[in-house]
DNA sequence: CTGTTAGCGCGTTCAT
DNA sequence: ATGAACGCGCTAACAG
């Protein structure tokens, strides 16, 4: 990497005529701009990075903490980062907590000394238990903005971005309703988050409105095949699944099509996923669209907003990102 | 963020002194090397990170660019690629290049200016069909190490990881064929791409070395649902499918499912997939397990072995991971 | 043992 | 129109 330093020697100029050439100064005559940026491009000359970040003391980089890279929510929703923090002129420096409240401080603690001018993160599971922010509070008295998406910790003033979790269920309830369906089972894999928490609710909600029973099928994601095949062969009479995370939909197709009902006649299923989801049952499952690019983006506008107004203390704002059922052949 | 300066103030002693005491310098005296580390944790002293990228010339940033981070298979890479350089103290500047030359070469020259000390990364697959590789080429010669994974380019010599493609699919069908299979379906949605070209190639070999007859399947990954349906349709003598990517084997055991077929009794199927997508069909589709996991952190020792030995010009690496099948019910 | 100086690469005064 | 000097935060060489 040539500097500014060797491309003044190679012309014999100072250091400070190539610095204001380069960048386009009335101070200096036309020809030696001329001859200034023809010699930098011939040498490939690039700001070093590490200098600028250390004058201007801000790095142009996010960092991004997300809690599993395997989830295709997140993944979308990181996609959406990318895109925008990269059309923004932003880097991201991405960190995956797995789920624990260890790595997610640790990647905030490392991360908190100059390398990124804020964070972008939803919440691990473990920390939504343990309700332990102390992490994030050090962020924010150390100056570092933070935007959460999806999953928010309640008592953190911060940005965040959401999708209405309680609405979606409850749409999506009444959407199986819509369809004559009378005994809709709601799966859940995510019953201790707190998204999981108001799906349920939204669910509860629908279904005692419209007078019906609730059934409700909590299990680990690891034995989610076989609990539901248990599940569904002890209760003949379901005929409507809901399903609040990203996997279960999919599987409740594929079980429920083993037992050789029909999907949708004899029972309508409609998950929390999406297309690249939805694809492996037949019929494709019905989702409720999250719109997981869209968080990554709104997230990346509300954090550049907030680092261009670092001094004025504008309040922190909720999103609250509009959700999209989209229904295909299994409802 | 507090800094050395405003502590040395703090205490009335020089800024040296206290950046030596930090260090544990012996030319610094036990009682000032306790007063100084006091007062520094008191106030949350971390170091600038933009200043010692300044003076080491180096960031313990290693950028990665991934062509597709909803495909399981690089979610997967990328996870482990993020532990092994957590674990190294390395952070990673993730780009996506949405299998995109462009992307891909606008990510290489934004980060190519002190901002990550090398790159990791897969070629999209816009770059394997035009064989451009000059982005390549001028990050070498900027002395910017280069690890590629998986996709590879040909004729760029750096550090290499990736699995034995012809090898692994030759004993999938190996495999296929010690099951009494006679009629071998090959499926890809990846023709294009140099791990696909080898894959039908020992797929290829392997059944001209058992006599048998070859049926292949290319399809666009968007219609592959259409197609494959269709083909089976047609061909009712196919009695296993070895799909070369991550999605058609799930899609083939539901639709043969579908069909009336029962597996893997009239048909077998093997993917290369892993255990994340694998159980979106019943039964769960068998594997060619590429530890991805693996490759990436794998790629990350290979990088952080070359930046310890910069000046030491040792030859390129090329590591084969091995593959390993992994038997579910559906074969 | 502690302090002064210099320099990493850059942009921004302030002089000339 | 050009150059010299300074400082961002830190470490290392050199003085005392």
């Amino acid at each position: 990497m040539i500097t500014m330093k060797e491309l003044a020697k190679k012309l014999d100029v100072s250091v400070s005529t190539v610095s204001k050439a380069l960048s386009d100064s009335p101070e200096i005559s036309p020809s030696t701009i001329k001859k200034i940026k023809e010699i930098a491009k011939l040498y490939n000359y690039k700001p070093n990075q590490a200098a600028l970040n250390l004058k201007n003391s801000e790095t142009k980089t996010i960092g991004v903490i997300i809690p599993d890279i395997l989830n295709p929510f997140f993944a979308k929703v990181l996609h959406g980062i990318e895109e925008e923090a990269s059309n923004l002129g932003y880097n991201i420096i991405t960190s995956l907590s797995n789920e624990t409240q260890q790595k997610e401080e640790q990647s905030i603690e490392l991360l908190s000394n100059g390398s990124v001018d804020g964070f972008i993160l939803s919440v691990a599971e473990e920390t939504q238990l343990t309700k332990n922010s102390d992490h994030f509070k050090a962020c924010l008295s150390n100056n570092l903005p933070l935007v959460m998406f999806d999953r928010v910790a309640e008592d953190i003033s911060c940005d965040k971005i959401i999708i209405d979790d309680y609405k979606a269920a409850y749409e999506a309830t009444e959407f199986l309703i819509s369809k004559q369906r009378k005994h809709i089972l709601l799966i859940s894999t995510i019953d201790n988050l707190s998204v999981g928490k108001m799906r349920v609710k939204g669910y509860l909600d629908a279904i005692k409105n419209h007078s019906q029973k609730n059934h409700i099928l909590t299990i680990d994601k690891k034995e989610a095949h076989h609990k539901i095949l248990e599940y569904l062969i002890s209760n003949t009479n379901i005929d409507g699944i809901l399903a609040i995370d990203n996997s279960s939909g999919v599987k409740g197709i594929n079980i429920a099509t083993a037992l050789g009902k029909k999907v949708p006649k004899d029972i309508s299923v409609i998950g929390f996923a999406n297309e690249s989801i939805a694809c492996y049952s037949i019929p494709k499952l019905s989702t409720v669209n999250q719109h997981a690019e869209d968080i990554g983006k709104k997230s990346v506008n509300l954090m550049v907003e907030r680092l261009k107004n670092k001094d004025s203390k504008t309040d922190p704002k909720t999103i609250v990102v509009p959700i999209k059922i989209e229904e295909r052949s299994s409802t």
